[in-house]
DNA sequence: ACATATAATGCAAACGTTGCCGGGAACGAG
DNA sequence: CTCGTTCCCGGCAACGTTTGCATTATATGT
């Protein structure tokens, strides 16, 4: 066993300060500092004498020093609905790498898909100094003030995904529009003419553009849009799986869906297999889908993904980009990135 | 459209602090400062008058300059392989939970499975101060001198799953040995009697008690350890599907395998599928398998469970009652969980 | 030798907060 | 009238770092 020196006594050591390099040399901490950045109004051998002593005792310079001198943190925040999903997980890995390359801690909340918690999270946020915010907000927000208040302050926000349409700061998002309508219009390729469109929140900008993909292939191949086919739920299986229910009671039934989450993907999923309809003889699936595992799904499912780890990665540059020039926007104010189909079984000609 | 104010001039307004409330109300900070936190050696009036103010110009205290003046961050950091799958995003959901209803804020760090990175975030953690660490690590990691260099600063250490058997800090992990015993039993129980082991890294703890476990359920039947049907891989998978291609190329071949890891049982249900070997007819299988979607596969995988989230929160009560009472070690050395098993197609009687 | 330039270093303030110490005012007791 | 006590509050230092300015010592030019 290895054991750390200090388990056996209380008293942890303090970290080495510029001071303490200070009082060793006999010098003062002003030239100690300077010497360590290497400034060249400082003697060569005095500097070298401090870099020397400096790696000898392992001096890192304390941050939080710095941040309270400089009033900027070097950390983000990342609030998203749940972490415990691939979709989040795999954003929050772009973002971490970019951040990791730039010197950036990254700091993760979880709003649970709750307003109240969402706008917790912002406010202890703002009181944490946070030097930015990436955010996709939560399944109720509606409003934006929350939002507006932090950038009121002075703190850059960067959205993704679920972007909040009323606030003006930079997003990026993917082509939910293009994407749905690839979806769609695969389908009706396929012969699929009832479609049903299973869907988040109305009020959420990525349900409104999905639909809008949905709708303008429906009007390309002049189907018109049923509205009894349009199910809009929250991210409850239960939910999810009632009003799946109550849309295959309709006559005629809907001969496919799209699906316009992972979870809600699963959830028609598990519904159809309950009762007993086989996919895609009966009724065919797409969904928008990331996780890597469907495509062992029985049957495999034609998925519409979002190119997830870029999603991280631009939203983390964008903000980072705006933390380093102090500003609250930037040349772009929407990324949008494109989605890929991957057709599988779920989807084929009946 | 909703703009911040300050959208349209560069100047972004300081927080307001406690000296700008005693420069308005014509008093010492000091006296501010005992107002706010309530102090009885204030008179009610001026205790009063500073709260109304707080409140108004809304005033949060500056968690930097209390980090400073307390030496203390109220951060803790994770470090984990990669973020992006199930398990590992799961734990930090149940981290952030506790950490999150007790004050401290969590910095995600990947190893990326690289044991340089990882001595590098640990670096990183260090010098940024930060009050804990919760960490599993990479499957590349065999020495602890990296964790124990940061025990010896003082920083109290707290090791889940993948932990490293010569560091002497708090633990928490699954009853692997237990999960693999009963995985095995299951599946001598099914019938199958050639059993290959599909495992990581073998100096890892998981790996040596999930082995632990598997042979122990053929000692208990007296069916002899076969060491070519152990095989050890990394995480990448091609090198996953090699080394599977190769064990299948023994005569007899294996007629089960139990795979440790979610990954590696992914890559195995790949290879048999190509190989067209037909599951469980051919060969069964049983894996370590978190990710919910895991049961829609075809055939559906009989999976270990491991309680992912309770793993996230008792690291995270542990390392946080190690904060707050200043010290290295707990009278929990280790915490080990129960994993349950899912009994599904893969696995069932030939 | 003296004025001046130059190089090297020290001092002090600042970031926001807290806590110790000290002091003034009011008041009661003697 | 004096002393002691209590109540409120201000001043100062400290946490670790950086930076503008002052200071000292040395070198250069005349």
């Amino acid at each position: 066993m290895v054991k750390g020196l200090y388990l056996y006594c209380m008293q942890t050591p303090q970290p080495v300060t510029i001071k303490d390099i200070a009082r060793k040399l006999g010098i003062s901490a002003s030239t100690v500092s300077r010497a360590l950045r290497g400034s060249t109004e400082i003697n060569d051998d005095t500097r070298k004498l401090v870099q020397d002593l400096a790696k000898e005792l392992k001096y890192t310079p304390n941050p939080i020093a710095l941040s309270l001198k400089e009033k900027r943190s070097k950390v983000i925040g990342v609030i998203v609905p749940e972490i415990a999903n691939y979709f989040c997980s795999a954003v929050i890995a772009g973002i971490e790498d970019i951040a990791y390359n730039m010197g950036y801690h990254v700091v993760i909340f979880q709003s649970h898909e709750k307003y109240e918690r969402e706008v917790i999270n912002i406010n202890l946020l703002a009181s944490r100094r946070i030097d930015g915010l990436i955010i996709s907000v939560s399944n109720e927000t509606q409003k934006g003030a929350h939002l507006a208040e932090l950038i009121d302050k002075g703190v850059p926000v960067v959205m993704f995904d679920r972007i909040c349409d009323e606030i003006d700061t930079p997003r990026v998002v993917t082509d939910d529009a293009g994407g749905a309508y690839d979806a769609t219009c695969h389908l009706l390729e396929q012969g699929y003419r009832r479609i049903a469109h299973v869907t988040m929140a109305p009020y959420l900008s990525v349900t409104k553009n999905r639909m809008k993909g949905y709708m303008e292939a429906l009007k390309k191949y002049k189907i018109p849009v049923q509205k009894k086919w349009i199910v809009h739920c929250d991210f409850d299986f239960a939910n999810i799986k009632k009003a799946l229910v109550k849309l295959l009671k309709n006559t005629p039934k809907p001969n496919a869906i799209l699906a316009t989450s992972e979870r809600i993907a699963i959830g028609c999923f598990e519904v159809l297999k309950e009762m007993k309809l086989r996919i895609p003889a009966d009724i065919a699936m797409v969904g928008f889908f990331d996780n890597p595992v469907c495509r062992f799904i029985d049957p495999s499912l034609t998925a519409i993904h979002q190119p997830t780890f870029d999603i991280g990665q631009s939203a983390a540059r964008l903000l980072i980009t705006m933390i380093e020039n102090n500003t609250l926007h930037h040349q772009y104010k929407t990324i949008e990135l494109k989605t890929t189909m991957e057709v599988r079984a779920s989807s084929m000609r009946k």
